[in-house]
Order: structure tokens, then C-alpha cells, then sequence
RNA sequence: AGCGGGAUGGGAUAGCCAGGAGAUUCCGCCGGGCUCAUAACCCGGAGAUCGGUGGUUCAAAUCCACUUCCCGCUACCA
């Protein structure tokens, strides 16, 4: 840990996480960019030479698929979202000095380059493996596209992990009865040559790195893990059309002969191209504005500050594959990883696809000031806590912090100047050393804010001089003292309209709209952003316009009426889930999956022994995360039945309800209790089948 | 299961890394003041043995050990 503090004569380079272009943005999305924004403004303020970069990631499965659902190419999926992306941010004055995509040339340029240079390095060696692939779709079935059997416990199984299960690590190929998880459809197991970055090699480098690494404490501790334990190498190369080529004359062939399709060309990892990106990015901002003004090269390979602002679920891909990729073509190591903590709705997550959210566009077309969703993503908790979203706690915060506080303060402060004296009664005669203090005080908090790599203290920094002004103003009651001591008076006066004018410095981070106007109101040239910091101790001009109102109250009916709006919405999307009323079937259809195509005949159904039950008891098993032990009264006898609802059912309530259950199933026995039967139940929230009129348990279903 | 993060007055949040007087800020509650300002602002008050237990120390919210409970991650959801 021996960085030098900001501002450094290094430049610095604030990324934020690539945006998957497959979907709308919410605001737990834009926590992360709005934290990077602010983070990147205040390095400026501070006088730090800043690029500050993201770009869509357009690559990958989900993409592809999703696509092909939609009947359009993957190119032109994704590029409709990376523009809806490159209009959102600017509206919340996210203002990226690049925003590039992972598709645009310079990117596959850089990227051809730097894989290249990690294979001659000796960085990348190939390997057979045998990958899941889907004959009838003709389909290659990477990663997490792929479900089936557990070999060792049996359990369902996702991907590389046997996630439901023992939560064992599975080598491709392990899985037994593979599935598509797209199409449903059976799979097959093929052998292909993929390409293997060794990211073990990098083991002594990585532990070294995470000792340096600054930023929030999930970003530097989680990754000990991993670091510390066995590092696999990761594949880098998948079987697909979509994405960026791996770059060699001769490509790994696909072993299978008939594959057709160009199924056997090979493209990079997504996780290859995306955090190129980055330097891409930056690439493309030098090659706008010159390397006079921003050197990429500099920056990335000699000396740059680097600085990631990412959401915390890919946390492991910024501090071991990312780090060790750069290492590996000896470019500049990140500074600091910043890591943002997830928005919760009611306690619960986001959930894009049950449009469990609340969006981006969603927000402006309210019409509120995005500064004020700035103000409260920046500064509702620490950045790598998670937080619950609410309009009431929204309004609270607005209406006491930005309109009592800091737009009170401006507001009275200026509207006194602007009535009594015109402006600032004689600018040079200079603040009082109290106030002259406290600002300089308010700057020390700022860059400690920076160093500290807590956007929400960039935030209070400002806030809590705009409380000084307030309880000065008040202290010294210059509507008092107008009469009879004018000196006095403007002295007080002086002295507010130079907090005013700090304020706009110290707070355009986090508000740069509403700074803007501050800071004209204090007779600013230009823009508060286009200023360094020093600027907040600055003798404001002398003649002022009359003020304007820096911000507007939200009333309670406001909140009201956004808390409908948004209670409706979950309410329909948690229905959705649970289907308790049979009416709320809101889950989008994309989200389901395809009706199986292989038929069964009529004998196979009547051998199935499904019968009415009555749950008599209902207890969680010790030690179990997610299963309980049920007593289920069949009519014909009373069954012990293991089923895993123990967090999504109330237990107490259980007895007397009356579901289905598999009754001819094979025993099986889970964590050392039998279960002789199966509870059948709907969806991820296991929403319990019943009957609908008063069927007595033991009849059978049919 | 392993790992990460968290638990602080009624609610929400800071402080913890660099231990130190009866713990921060916002909301709510009680009382008072002021009126330049957006029914705002200012002052004062009640209210927390900082999840629990044990330890280190002259001194622990803070460091250590154990423990309980939340949230999350475990390689394509910010």
C-alpha cells in the first residue's frame, strides 16, 4: 500500500463496468455509474488529469440468443442497446469522456493484439475438452447453457457446478443427461481443441497485487480467496459465431466433422474483450482529443492511475483475470477497485426480467432533477453496501438535505446579497478567518473523500459546509445588523456568498446540473467542473442576478402516488412468481421454458402414482439451508416427504393445506432423513399445487 | 459448505483500517427561539451498556477468539 495520494502527475483513469447490452438500465445499475461519475469529477476537482471511460459489452451468449429470439442479427441487438446506453447516461449527467462498444474496431484491434501478445508471451496453451452441444439446434452450449445430472449426488446440476446439490466444481463433460437450457433439448458431448489462459502462473504476482490493491474492502478481501486457494486456468475461447476471433491463422477446429455452420470457428471469451475495452476506450478518447491532452499509452502502459468502478458480482474478474491479463502484457496494474453494493426493492433484489425494478427512463419521465437521484445513490450508505431503495426515504432526503440544506443556505444567502448589496459587497475585502477555516476544512474532507475512495463523503463534504452556512447565517442574523452595523452585516454576507460559491465547487460531483446554476448565481465563469478545487476560496464577482431555487420540495403525495405505481408493480411481479391468485402471470415469456418436445405415452403417465395429500406437520430439517420435513396424511397412510421450501414457505402455516405429491417416486434420503415422495410444486418460489375444490387426500390425480 | 460484507437510540446511517472524555448525521418525538429564506431555519431535551460471550489494554463500537442472526458470492444478473 504505498500509492502516492491524489492528486498525483500520473494520469488517472476511471472505468465503469461494461453494461451487458441486453437489457434496460435501472437505477441499481446506475449506482455503479453515477459512484464512477462523481469518483472522476471529484479526481478532477482535485487536479488529477482524468479519462474517465466505459463502453456496452456487446459479446456473448445472452446476446446471441437473445437475438436470434428476436429475429436480428447479434450485431444490430446489441448496437440498439449500446445506443440506448450512450443516451441514457448523459441524461443523468453520467458524461463518459469516451463511451465506446466491444464490436467497434479499435477494440478487436487492441484485443487481437493483446491476446497475441499473451500467446507469444507463453501465456496461453491449448487444451481438449469436451463441451456440451446441442445437435438439433447445431449449437455449441457454453458455460451455464448447459444443465443435467450431478455424477456424484444426483441433484440437478448447472453449468459447471452442481449448484443445487454438493456443490461440487464439474469438469466439462461430467454432467450427466445434459440439457440445453436454452431450447430444453437434449445435448451432446463433443471434443474441441479451446484455448487456456494460465492464470495459475500468476499466483506470486496476484498475491503481491491484492496487497497493493486499493479501493473498497469487498473488492481487496473477497479475491483472497481464489488467489490463495487454487487458481484454475481459465478457457478463453468458446464455440460460437458471436464475438471477437481468436486471432491465429489456424484456428482450433471443432472435432466434429459435420458442424457446419461455421460452428467451427472459434471467438474469445467474452471476459477476454470487455475489460479491453477499458484501454480501448481510452484509446479511442486520445485518438479525439490528442495525447497532448490524455495519453492512453502513458496511462496504460507506463504509469496511470487506474481506477475501476464496478457492481460487486464481478468482483473476481477485476482483481485475478483482469490483473493477470494486464500483467501478462506487462500494462498497468489497477490502483484501486471500487465495487458498488446492490439496491434492494422492499428488501428484495432487482429483478429485470419480472420488471421488479425501478428504471432509468422510468425516473426522467417523473420529471425530477437527475442530481437529486445522484445526490441519493451517492450518498444513501457506503458504496459497497447494499441498500434499499425507497421514494419516502427518497423524499426525506431530498427535502431535508438538498432543499433544507443546501438550497435553503444558497437561496437565503445570495437573495440577501443580491436585495442588500447587489451582489457581493467588496469582494476583495476577503472572508472572515472563520469562514475561511471552515472551507478550507471542507476541502480536506473532499480530498480525504477521494483518497478514501467514498464517493458518499465526496458528498457530505459539501452538504455539511452548507449546514456551516446555514447555523452562521443564523449565528450572525445579518438582517439584523443591516441597520445597524452595515459592516458587519457585509462581512457575513461576504463571507456566505464565498460558502455559496465553495459549495458549487465541492458539491458538482455528486450535483453538477444544480452546481452549474449555483455557480453562475455566484457570478462563476464557465462551469464549477471546468475549475480546480482552490477555486472555492476565490472572491466571488461582485454584481449578482437575483437567485433562482436550487431545488424543489417533493410533496407526500408525490411519494404516495410513486409508491402505487411501484407497490402495484412488485405486488404483479411477486405474483408472478408465486401465482397465490392465479391472475398475476406477469413473468416475462422469454423467461420460461420451451414446452418439451419429446412426447410420452399414456402408459408412461398412469404409471405415475400422483395423489391428494394433507400436510399434517411441518419442520426444517437441522442444518439444512432449504429443506423441511413434511408428514403428509395420503388417505391410505401418512408419508415423511423431505422437500426443499423451508425459506419460502411459512412452516407454521403449512398443516391442514392440501397438496399434490408424487407418491410412487424412490425413496431418497437428504441430509440423513428419508423422503418417501414428492411435493410438486411451481416455479423457483415453489408455489405449492393444491386443488381447487375439497378432493379428500389419497385421491389419486389424473 | 466455504468465502465476503453487515448488525450501532423508534427508523435510517457514520465512526472501526491508524483504540482514548457521557458515539455522528438525517427522519420521528418533546420544549424553546427566530423570521433573511422553499410553513423553512436555529437552539435545547428525552432516547443506544454499539448483535452476544470471552480476551488483550490504564482505556474497546474500534484489536483478538468464539458465537448468533441477516444479505450476498462461488467464475455470463450492477
Amino acid at each position: 500500500m504505498s500509492h502516492e495520494e491524489f492528486p498525483t502527475d500520473r494520469p488517472a483513469v476511471v472505468t465503469c463496468g461494461l453494461p451487458y447490452a441486453n437489457g434496460d438500465l435501472h437505477i441499481g445499475h446506475l449506482r455503479t455509474y453515477v459512484g464512477g461519475d462523481v469518483y472522476a469529477r471529484a479526481l478532477r476537482t482535485l487536479g488529477q488529469e482524468t479519462a474517465f471511460v466505459s463502453g456496452s459489452d456487446m459479446h456473448g451468449t445472452p446476446v446471441a440468443v437473445n437475438a436470434e429470439a428476436a429475429g436480428v442479427s447479434p450485431e444490430s441487438f446489441a448496437l440498439d442497446w449500446h445506443e440506448t446506453y450512450e443516451e441514457t447516461f448523459p441524461k443523468f449527467r453520467v458524461d463518459f469522456d469516451n463511451y465506446g462498444h466491444t464490436h467497434d474496431e479499435t477494440n478487436v484491434e487492441l484485443t487481437t493484439d493483446v491476446v497475441r501478445a499473451l500467446a507469444e508471451n507463453g501465456h496461453v496453451y491449448e487444451k481438449e475438452i469436451m463441451v456440451a452441444y446441442d445437435p438439433a439446434e447445431k449449437q455449441s452450449l457454453p458455460d451455464r447453457y448447459v444443465e443435467g445430472t450431478c455424477p456424484y449426488c444426483g441433484d440437478r446440476a448447472r453449468g459447471d457446478e452442481c449448484d443445487e446439490g454438493c456443490g461440487r466444481h464439474l469438469e466439462p463433460g461430467e454432467i450427466e443427461e445434459p440439457r440445453s437450457t436454452i431450447t430444453g433439448n437434449p445435448a451432446e458431448y463433443r471434443e474441441q481443441t479451446h484455448k487456456f489462459f494460465r492464470v495459475s502462473a500468476f499466483q506470486e504476482y496476484l498475491g503481491a497485487f491484492i496487497d497493493r490493491l486499493e479501493g473498497t474492502a469487498n473488492a481487496q478481501n473477497q479475491p483472497r480467496e481464489w488467489i490463495e486457494g487454487d487458481l484454475r486456468d481459465w478457457c478463453i475461447t468458446r464455440d460460437m459465431d458471436w464475438g471477437i476471433d481468436y486471432p491465429e491463422g489456424e484456428k482450433p477446429r471443432s472435432s466434429e466433422p459435420e458442424a457446419g455452420e461455421g460452428a467451427d470457428d472459434l471467438v474469445l471469451y467474452v471476459w477476454v474483450d470487455a475489460p479491453i475495452e477499458y484501454v480501448s476506450s481510452t484509446k479511442q478518447y486520445t485518438e479525439r482529443v490528442g495525447a497532448d491532452v490524455f495519453d492512453w499509452d502513458e496511462a496504460w502502459r507506463e504509469d496511470g492511475e487506474i481506477v475501476h468502478v464496478i457492481g460487486r458480482d464481478i468482483i473476481q474478474h477485476h482483481t485475478v483475470f483482469w490483473p493477470a491479463m494486464l500483467h501478462g502484457v506487462d500494462y498497468e496494474e489497477p490502483r484501486a477497485v471500487m465495487a458498488s453494493g446492490f439496491i434492494t426493492l422492499n428488501g428484495q433484489g432487482f429483478s429485470t426480467s419480472r420488471n421488479r425494478a425501478v428504471w432509468a427512463d422510468e425516473y426522467l419521465d417523473e420529471g425530477f432533477d437527475p442530481d437529486l437521484l445522484r445526490y441519493y445513490l451517492a450518498t444513501n450508505g457506503g458504496f459497497q453496501q447494499d441498500v434499499d431503495f425507497s421514494w419516502e426515504r427518497f423524499r426525506e432526503r431530498v427535502n431535508n438535505e438538498l432543499v433544507g440544506t443546501v438550497g435553503n443556505f444558497a437561496y437565503r444567502a445570495l437573495l440577501f446579497a443580491h436585495r442588500e448589496f447587489g451582489g457581493t459587497p467588496d469582494p476583495e475585502a476577503g472572508v472572515s478567518e472563520e469562514v475561511h477555516d471552515r472551507i478550507e476544512a471542507a476541502i480536506g474532507e473532499f480530498g480525504a473523500a477521494v483518497n478514501d475512495y467514498s464517493v458518499r463523503k465526496v458528498g457530505d463534504a459539501a452538504v455539511s459546509l452548507a449546514a456551516f452556512g446555514n447555523e452562521y447565517i443564523q449565528r450572525h442574523e445579518p438582517w439584523n445588523l443591516i441597520d445597524d452595523d452595515p459592516d458587519r452585516a457585509a462581512q457575513v454576507i461576504r463571507d456566505c456568498v464565498q460558502v455559496a460559491k465553495a459549495i458549487a465547487v465541492l458539491f458538482a460531483p455528486v450535483a453538477p446540473g444544480t452546481c452549474e446554476r449555483l455557480w453562475s448565481q455566484v457570478g462563476g465563469e464557465g462551469s464549477p467542473h471546468d475549475v480546480e478545487i482552490e477555486a472555492a476560496l476565490e472572491p466571488p464577482t461582485a454584481d449578482l442576478d437575483e437567485p433562482t431555487e436550487l431545488y424543489e420540495k417533493i410533496p407526500e403525495e408525490r411519494v404516495e402516488a410513486l409508491n402505487a405505481k411501484l407497490e402495484e408493480r412488485i405486488e404483479a411481479a411477486e405474483n408472478g412468481d408465486t401465482g397465490d391468485d392465479g391472475n398475476g402471470n406477469d413473468t416475462d415469456a422469454a423467461d420460461l421454458d420451451p414446452i418439451v418436445d419429446d412426447r410420452i405415452d399414456f402408459d408412461t403417465f398412469e404409471s405415475l402414482d400422483i395423489r391428494v395429500g394433507e400436510i399434517v406437520t411441518a419442520d426444517g430439517i437441522e442444518g439444512a439451508d432449504k429443506l423441511a420435513r413434511l408428514t403428509v396424511d395420503l388417505g391410505v397412510e401418512k408419508r415423511q416427504i423431505v422437500a426443499g421450501i423451508k425459506q419460502l414457505h411459512n412452516l407454521e402455516a403449512l398443516p391442514g393445506t392440501r397438496v399434490i405429491v408424487l407418491a410412487n417416486l424412490e425413496r431418497a434420503e437428504l441430509f440423513d432423513v428419508e423422503s418417501n415422495g414428492m411435493v410438486l410444486a411451481a416455479g423457483e418460489e415453489a408455489d405449492l399445487l393444491t386443488t381447487l375444490d375439497d378432493a379428500v387426500p389419497g385421491e389419486r390425480v389424473r
